[in-house]
RNA sequence: GCCCUUGUAGCUCAGUAGGUAGAGCACGUCCUUGGUAAGGACGAGGUCACCGGUUCAAAUCCGGUCAAGGGCUCCA
C-alpha cells in the first residue's frame, strides 16, 4: 500500500503550531518553549513534511509537543497502520538528513488565509481564527514545507539525532466529539540516541509494574466477562490490602470522632430527584429500576421506551436507583433527627459502594471501573467551623499519603469559572470557602494549582492528583464544599439563637475510591508492599522435608499472632524457594534448617534489608509486630531476579 | 460512545504458502533430602474469544459480536 511513490506536495501547506494559544484560550501570555520543547516541536513538522510526501492529500490539523513527545492530527481517508509509521520514520530521516533550515516569515492574515485556501487546508483557515488580532501571524519553512506556527524551532532538521513514532490514536478536531475524528501520530524525540533508548527502557520497565498485571500475578484482583465490565472482584489477596487501607483510616477517624454508618446500595428515584442527580446526570448511572407493578401496567397500556423514559424523568412512574453517589442517603440519615448547634459538627462515615455507568471506551483496570468503594464522609457543620473541619480533612489525606511513602502528588484546588452561572449558593460563602482551601493549600507545602472553572457546580473542592506507570493522571483523594445539598434537603439545625439555621457540608475521601487507590497503590509500590500491606507477610521455607514439623511449629506461632504466614514444603531445594519467595515478594523469609531448630531460632531473609542473620524466633516475632502495628515502610531494595539472571 | 490495534494452555509467546496445535514458566506424580535466586524424570492441561460465511479442508481467509490495550471525548 506504500508503492506509492513519494510526492511532493504541488501546493504549499501549513500547519498551526503554537498550542499555547489553541490550548489555552483563557489569553495567558504565549510561553517560549524549552529546549527539548523546541526539538519535539520541530520533530512534529518533520513528521508533517514526511506525511504530505507519501499522503500530498492529507489535511493537516496542529503539532504541539507534550510532556513526554509530540504528536500531529491529520484528516486523511487512508488510515496509517504500523507500515506506515516505519515508511515516515524512513522519510523523516531523509529530511533530518537534508538539514533543512527552520525559517521563520511574519506574514499578514490575509496572506496566511490565501494561502491556506491554495494549499487546500481547512483545518488550518480554522486555527488561523484563533490567533488574536494583536498577534502577529508567522510561518515556519522548512524544506518544501511550510507551516502556520508561532515557533520556536532548532536551526534546522540535522538537529533532530533520536526521534521514534509510537502509536496512532484517534482525536476529534479541537477535543470536540462532534468534530470529526482525525488520526493522530504520536511520537517522541530526544536530544541523542541514548537518551531516547533511556526513555523507552523506562516505558518497558513502567509497565512491569501496571497494576493490571501486578494484580493478576500476585492475585489481587480480576475482571470477568461474565460478571461485567468494569467490575472488580477482590480476589483474597487484593482483599487483604482493601481490608488493612481500611482499618487504617478507621483507625485515624476514630481520632478525628467519626462515626460509622451503612446504607443500602439502591435508593428510590424520588431521592435523587431531591439531591438533582436524576435525571440530570442520567447518562452516567445505571438505568433505574422500575416496580415490577409498574412496569406491568406500563405494557399494558403499550408505552413505548421513551414513554417509559420521560415518565421516569417526569415521576410519574417510581423506581429505584443503583446509587451513584451516598450523600443524599447520609443526609437522610442527619435529618432523621433534630440537631442543636452543640451537636455540630457531625461527621459520619461509610465505605460506600456506588455505581456510574462510565463509558466503555473509559474503563481502565482498577482505576477506571464502573462500580467502587468511596471512602466516604459527610460532614454537616455550621459556616464558621468549615476551615477547621476542612482542615482536619486535609490533614487526614497528608497522614495517608505520609504512610504510604506516597510523595509525588499534586493539589488542584477546584474554583469557580468567574463568568458562569451555574453554580449554587450565596457568592459571599463561596469566597469565603475559595479562601479557605487557598489558605489551606499553601500550608498544605505540596504543589498546587487554581483552576478556576474546575469547582463542582455546588462547591469549590481540593483533589489530590497521583500518575499511574504511563503517566496518565488519576484524582485520589477529594475535599469538597457543598452548598447545594443542605439546601436541596433543607436541612437545619439549631443554633444558639434558638432559630434553625443551614448548615454547610463537606464531602470528602482521602482514598477517592478503594478500586482506584489500590490500583496507584500496587504501582507505586510495584506489588512490593509494606509488612502490615502484604497479602502474604511471612514465609517459612524448611531447608529439607525433615524440617517441615518445625517450621509448622513456628508457623503455628505465627499465626497466633496474627501474621499471614505460610510453609513452603515443596520438594525443592532452598534456592529455588528463596527464588520463589523473592518473587513473590514476601516481605520475610524464615529459612530454617537443623542449626535453627536445635537453638530455636530462624535464619531472616527480608525483602527490604536482604541477608540478617539467625535472630531467636521469639526476637524476630515481637520485631514484626512492632513493624507491623507501626504501618512502617521502607522502600526496598531492587534487585531483580530476572535481570540478574540475564 | 468514537478511532486504531489485539484476542492460541493459568502466564509469556511460536504456529512457515489454509491440511483439525507447540515451547518455556506455573501445576501434578516420582526420584532426589539439598544451607541463601531455578536439581532431574515423567505427566496432565487448549471447543485456537464467540457466532456465521468461503472451502474437500479454517487457529490461519471474509463478515459480525464480545472483550482487552493505546488514544479522543466524558468523569456529579
Amino acid at each position: 500500500m506504500l508503492g506509492r511513490v513519494p510526492l511532493f506536495p504541488q501546493k504549499p501547506s501549513l500547519t498551526f503550531a503554537p498550542m499555547f494559544v489553541v490550548l489555552d484560550s483563557l489569553s495567558q501570555p504565549m510561553k517560549a518553549m524549552s529546549p527539548l520543547e523546541e526539538l519535539r516541536h520541530s520533530t512534529a513538522h518533520v513528521l508533517a513534511t514526511a506525511v504530505l510526501r507519501l499522503f500530498p492529500e492529507a489535511k493537516l490539523d496542529i503539532g504541539p509537543p507534550t510532556d513526554s513527545g509530540f504528536y500531529y492530527d491529520f484528516d486523511l481517508d487512508h488510515r496509517f497502520s504500523a507500515e506506515d509509521l516505519q515508511a515516515l520514520e524512513k522519510e523523516m530521516k531523509k529530511v533530518v538528513k537534508e538539514r533543512q533550515p527552520f525559517e521563520r516569515i511574519e506574514t499578514s492574515r490575509d496572506e496566511a488565509e490565501t494561502f491556506f485556501q491554495e494549499a487546500g487546508q481547512p483545518y488550518k483557515i480554522s486555527r488561523l481564527g484563533d490567533i488574536p488580532e494583536d498577534e502577529a501571524v508567522t510561518f515556519y519553512r522548512n524544506g518544501e514545507f511550510t507551516d502556520l506556527c508561532a515557533g520556536t524551532h532548532v536551526p534546522h532538521t540535522g538537529h533532530i539525532k533520536a526521534f521514534k513514532l509510537l502509536s496512532i490514536a484517534g482525536a476529534y478536531h479541537r477535543g470536540d466529539e462532534k468534530n470529526k475524528q482525525l488520526q493522530r501520530i504520536y511520537g517522541t524525540a530526544f536530544p541523542n540516541k541514548k537518551e531516547l533508548a533511556d526513555y523507552l527502557e523506562r516505558l518497558e520497565e513502567a509497565k512491569k509494574r501496571d497494576h493490571r498485571r501486578v494484580g493478576r500475578e500476585q492475585k489481587l484482583f480480576t475482571i470477568d466477562e461474565e460478571v461485567g465490565q468494569g467490575m472488580v472482584l477482590w480476589m483474597p489477596n487484593g482483599a487483604v490490602i482493601r481490608q488493612e487501607l481500611q482499618n487504617f483510616i478507621m483507625d485515624e477517624l476514630f481520632k478525628q470522632n467519626y462515626e460509622q454508618v451503612f446504607t443500602p446500595h439502591v435508593g428510590k428515584l424520588g431521592l435523587y430527584r431531591t439531591s438533582g442527580h436524576f435525571p440530570y446526570y442520567r447518562d452516567s448511572q445505571y438505568p433505574p429500576l422500575v416496580e415490577p407493578d409498574a412496569l406491568e401496567s406500563m405494557a399494558h397500556e403499550g408505552c413505548s421506551c421513551s414513554d417509559l423514559t420521560n415518565r421516569l424523568n417526569e415521576g410519574d412512574v417510581d423506581g429505584f436507583l443503583l446509587k451513584p453517589m451516598n450523600c443524599p442517603m447520609h443526609i437522610r440519615i442527619y435529618a432523621s433527627q433534630p440537631h442543636s448547634y452543640r451537636d455540630l459538627p457531625v461527621r459520619m462515615f461509610e465505605f460506600g459502594t456506588v455505581y456510574r455507568w462510565e463509558q466503555s471506551g473509559e474503563l481502565n483496570g482498577m482505576t477506571r471501573v464502573r462500580g467502587f468503594t468511596q471512602d466516604d464522609a459527610h460532614l454537616f457543620c455550621t459556616e464558621d467551623q468549615l476551615k477547621d473541619e476542612i482542615e482536619g480533612c486535609l490533614d487526614l489525606v497528608k497522614t495517608v499519603f505520609r504512610t504510604l511513602g506516597m510523595s509525588d502528588y499534586r493539589v488542584r484546588i477546584g474554583l469557580r469559572d468567574p463568568d458562569s452561572t451555574k453554580y449554587t449558593g450565596p457568592s459571599e460563602n463561596w469566597d469565603k470557602a475559595e479562601q479557605a482551601l487557598r489558605e489551606l493549600a499553601r500550608d498544605l507545602d505540596v504543589p498546587y494549582t487554581e483552576e478556576p472553572g474546575e469547582a463542582a457546580f455546588y462547591g469549590p473542592k481540593i483533589d489530590f492528583v497521583v500518575k499511574d506507570v504511563i503517566g496518565r493522571e488519576w484524582q485520589l483523594g477529594t475535599v469538597q464544599v457543598d452548598y447545594n445539598l443542605p439546601e436541596r434537603f433543607a436541612l437545619e439545625y439549631i443554633g444558639s439563637d434558638n432559630k434553625p439555621h443551614r448548615p454547610v457540608m463537606i464531602h470528602r475521601a482521602p482514598f477517592g475510591s478503594m478500586e482506584r487507590f489500590v490500583g496507584v497503590l500496587i504501582e507505586h509500590f510495584a506489588g512490593d508492599f509494606p509488612l502490615w500491606l502484604a497479602p502474604e507477610q511471612v514465609r517459612i521455607l524448611p531447608l529439607s522435608d525433615k524440617l517441615v514439623p518445625y517450621g509448622q511449629k513456628l508457623l503455628q506461632k505465627l499465626r497466633s499472632r496474627k501474621f499471614r504466614a505460610t510453609l513452603d514444603s515443596h520438594d525443592e531445594k532452598l534456592g529455588a524457594k528463596i527464588r520463589r519467595g523473592r518473587l513473590d515478594k514476601i516481605p520475610y523469609l524464615l529459612i530454617v534448617g537443623g542449626r535453627e531448630e536445635e537453638a530455636e531460632e530462624v535464619s531472616v531473609r527480608s525483602r527490604a534489608h536482604g541477608e540478617m542473620g539467625t535472630l531467636p524466633f521469639a526476637q524476630l516475632l515481637s520485631q514484626l509486630e512492632e513493624e507491623r502495628e507501626t504501618r512502617f515502610y521502607r522502600a526496598a531494595q531492587t534487585d531483580e531476579p530476572n535481570n540478574a539472571k540475564k
